[in-house]
DNA sequence: GTGAAAGCGCTAACAC
DNA sequence: GTGTTAGCGCTTTCAC
């Protein structure tokens, strides 16, 4: 047979789970006793925890979270993410595995798109009475955050500015669409448009990453002396197509089009596939974030990469630390760097 | 200003949150009269009941979590994933979905790749007292699952076989890879080489979806008078490369490659991409999933569909009638479907 | 170093 | 219909 040897036997022997008097009884001592060996709390010696373990291990015990939760911590970490999409599923992923070994829990809840929903998934793990929580891409409101953040662990990812009880990591995406902008210019392009996300409405400087990348655009074009050209979407497949075929029926249509994330860019590709506007030759596309079907031969898109240099595991770590008993806010930028693949090349001389 | 307008009222008051006891005291009543009109209760008068809900509204009380658990229900529903890749990260978006508008909360935790893990997973929600769970593509053996299942609602994804005490809702791999052989062979190939899956090690007929594809690979093979050619990898992009390079480097190798998931069929098509075999003119690929990425213009991969059916609302649904008491079983399996694009087209005639 | 007792916030009998 | 009482399983003073 091949079954897995685990530490916890089967069978909960008879009906109910054990409770910590469980243990407590077949070790021979108290239930506060146990209670500390679980905890290694100080002052217990080494006879008493020999005792308590080998009586929990025995038994299959596992404390309840939700009685540990009501006095003391849920060993249990939110991760709160608007969504699933390829770039908070790797810092979700990374988030799991840095408190795999540890005794927390990571719990994921999908929250968002606009600040009352979002405050609504928040809250609720709050209810839950987690001892920390991550928030990937909030759009709620920096006081809001703070208030929450003053008695609970908080760190966010992808929102810049800084906090005064909570941390942050972000990438810099000024930088990284100013070195997109650069490499396009560079190849020659002068109509490069930009593909932007509708206004989040946060107050600078604590946008979301994204909206740092239209003012690295805007800023990179004007150092250049060329004029921005910016239309806005929804970062999703079809909200890139369609900005795209408004794009490309222009008089003069755009000879490079730089979408602010590489889900938008394939709806680019698409719409320009639809109107035989041969990609890279007629026009060049960029995304931002690197996702994995980028990456793709046949998709092959230039863009730029934040994810991969490990923002879930800073995110993590961060945290941690606060579990620790840090309370000085950080923040932490990473800088992204530029992916050049086919979909970029120098423009058709007109 | 543009602040959302929310129920709850920002600032807590004074110090901690208000509990039952606050609202009691507010609303005049007394606090086992409070719990009665927050869950709907049964005998409570109108007037009670708004007197209740005004001074809950009024204090932003938010029930703890935790306090309920110990007592009744915890209002969270476990998922346990493998990771989150495109099929397990729809499948959790439509449950999330699915729980939205309820009381209930949906919360995600990533375990598995070994029935260890996986049951250290489900032990932890457990520990977390969720009203119910469901495990996308376990790994764990039936016996087990029967144990957990037999006091606590359970539904299974992408797993076969008809449990006692839980649900399951699965796509018919079997059916699902039959219909891509009937295609592929339709198209005149006969050399038809099958990428699939490590054994997972558990008995029939409790095997993963995917492992059924195989079987169903093998029987259309046979059906057709034609020699199954499996060769075995992990499902990842890495895997299908390694097993497609195996296979192109054979004497005589395959016309058509069939990987039993789309991501290993994007490991194959760069493995022709570097042997310079044309795809499709040389190779057909096809996979099955049908995620995103293979819809992209520039992959175009044929594959089989199977999460756009919704099994993740199949699943929600399942549990919810569990969550409302029903204890016999259901056993759903749905249909897959073929998706024809370009990456299969006839063989070349030798 | 160890145990007894109180209580976290809520729900579930049971009286009234 | 409403309030009182007890207690879920654990942690935490505070005696000893």
């Amino acid at each position: 047979m091949n079954a897995a040897s685990n530490a916890a036997p089967d069978a909960p022997g008879n009906g109910r789970a054990p409770t910590i008097r469980d243990v407590a009884r077949v070790a021979g001592v108290s239930a506060s006793a146990v209670s500390k060996v679980l905890r290694d709390a100080y002052g217990v010696s080494d006879d008493m925890r020999a005792k308590v373990t080998f009586a929990a291990q025995m038994l299959g015990y596992r404390p309840k979270t939700a009685a540990r939760a009501l006095r003391g911590r849920s060993y249990s970490i939110g991760v709160l993410t608007p969504g699933l999409g390829p770039f908070p599923t790797q810092i979700a992923e990374e988030i799991n595995r840095h408190f795999a070994g540890s005794s927390y829990r990571t719990i994921i809840a999908i929250y968002g798109g606009d600040e009352h929903d979002e405050t609504e998934g928040l809250e609720s793990m709050l209810d839950r009475n987690v001892d920390g929580v991550i928030l990937i891409t909030p759009h709620i409101a920096v006081e809001r955050l703070e208030r929450f953040a003053a008695s609970l662990p908080m760190v966010l990812v992808s929102r810049n500015g800084r906090g005064a009880h909570f941390d942050s990591v972000t990438d810099d995406g000024f930088a990284g669409a100013e070195a997109m902008v650069g490499h396009l210019a560079g190849l020659g392009h002068r109509r490069i448009a930009y593909i932007s996300q509708s206004d989040q409405g946060l107050e600078p400087p604590y946008v979301l990453s994204s909206a740092s990348r239209e003012e690295g655009y805007a800023h990179a074009m004007a150092d250049r002396g060329l004029a921005p050209w910016v239309v806005r979407a929804s970062y999703s497949e079809d909200g890139g197509y369609g900005a795209a075929c408004a794009l490309l029926d222009a008089d003069e249509p755009p000879t490079a089009i730089f979408a602010g994330a590489d889900v938008a860019a394939f709806g680019v590709m698409r719409a320009a596939y639809e109107r035989h506007v041969a990609v890279p030759a007629e026009l060049s596309v960029a995304g931002y974030d690197n996702v994995f079907a980028s990456g793709l031969h046949g998709v092959d898109l230039t863009t730029v990469d934040q994810a991969s240099v490990g923002m879930g595991d800073i995110a993590a770590r961060l945290l941690a630390e606060r579990l620790d008993g840090r309370t000085e806010p950080k923040y932490e930028v990473v800088a992204p760097k530029l992916v050049v693949r086919g979909t970029s090349v120098p423009p058709r001389v007109e």
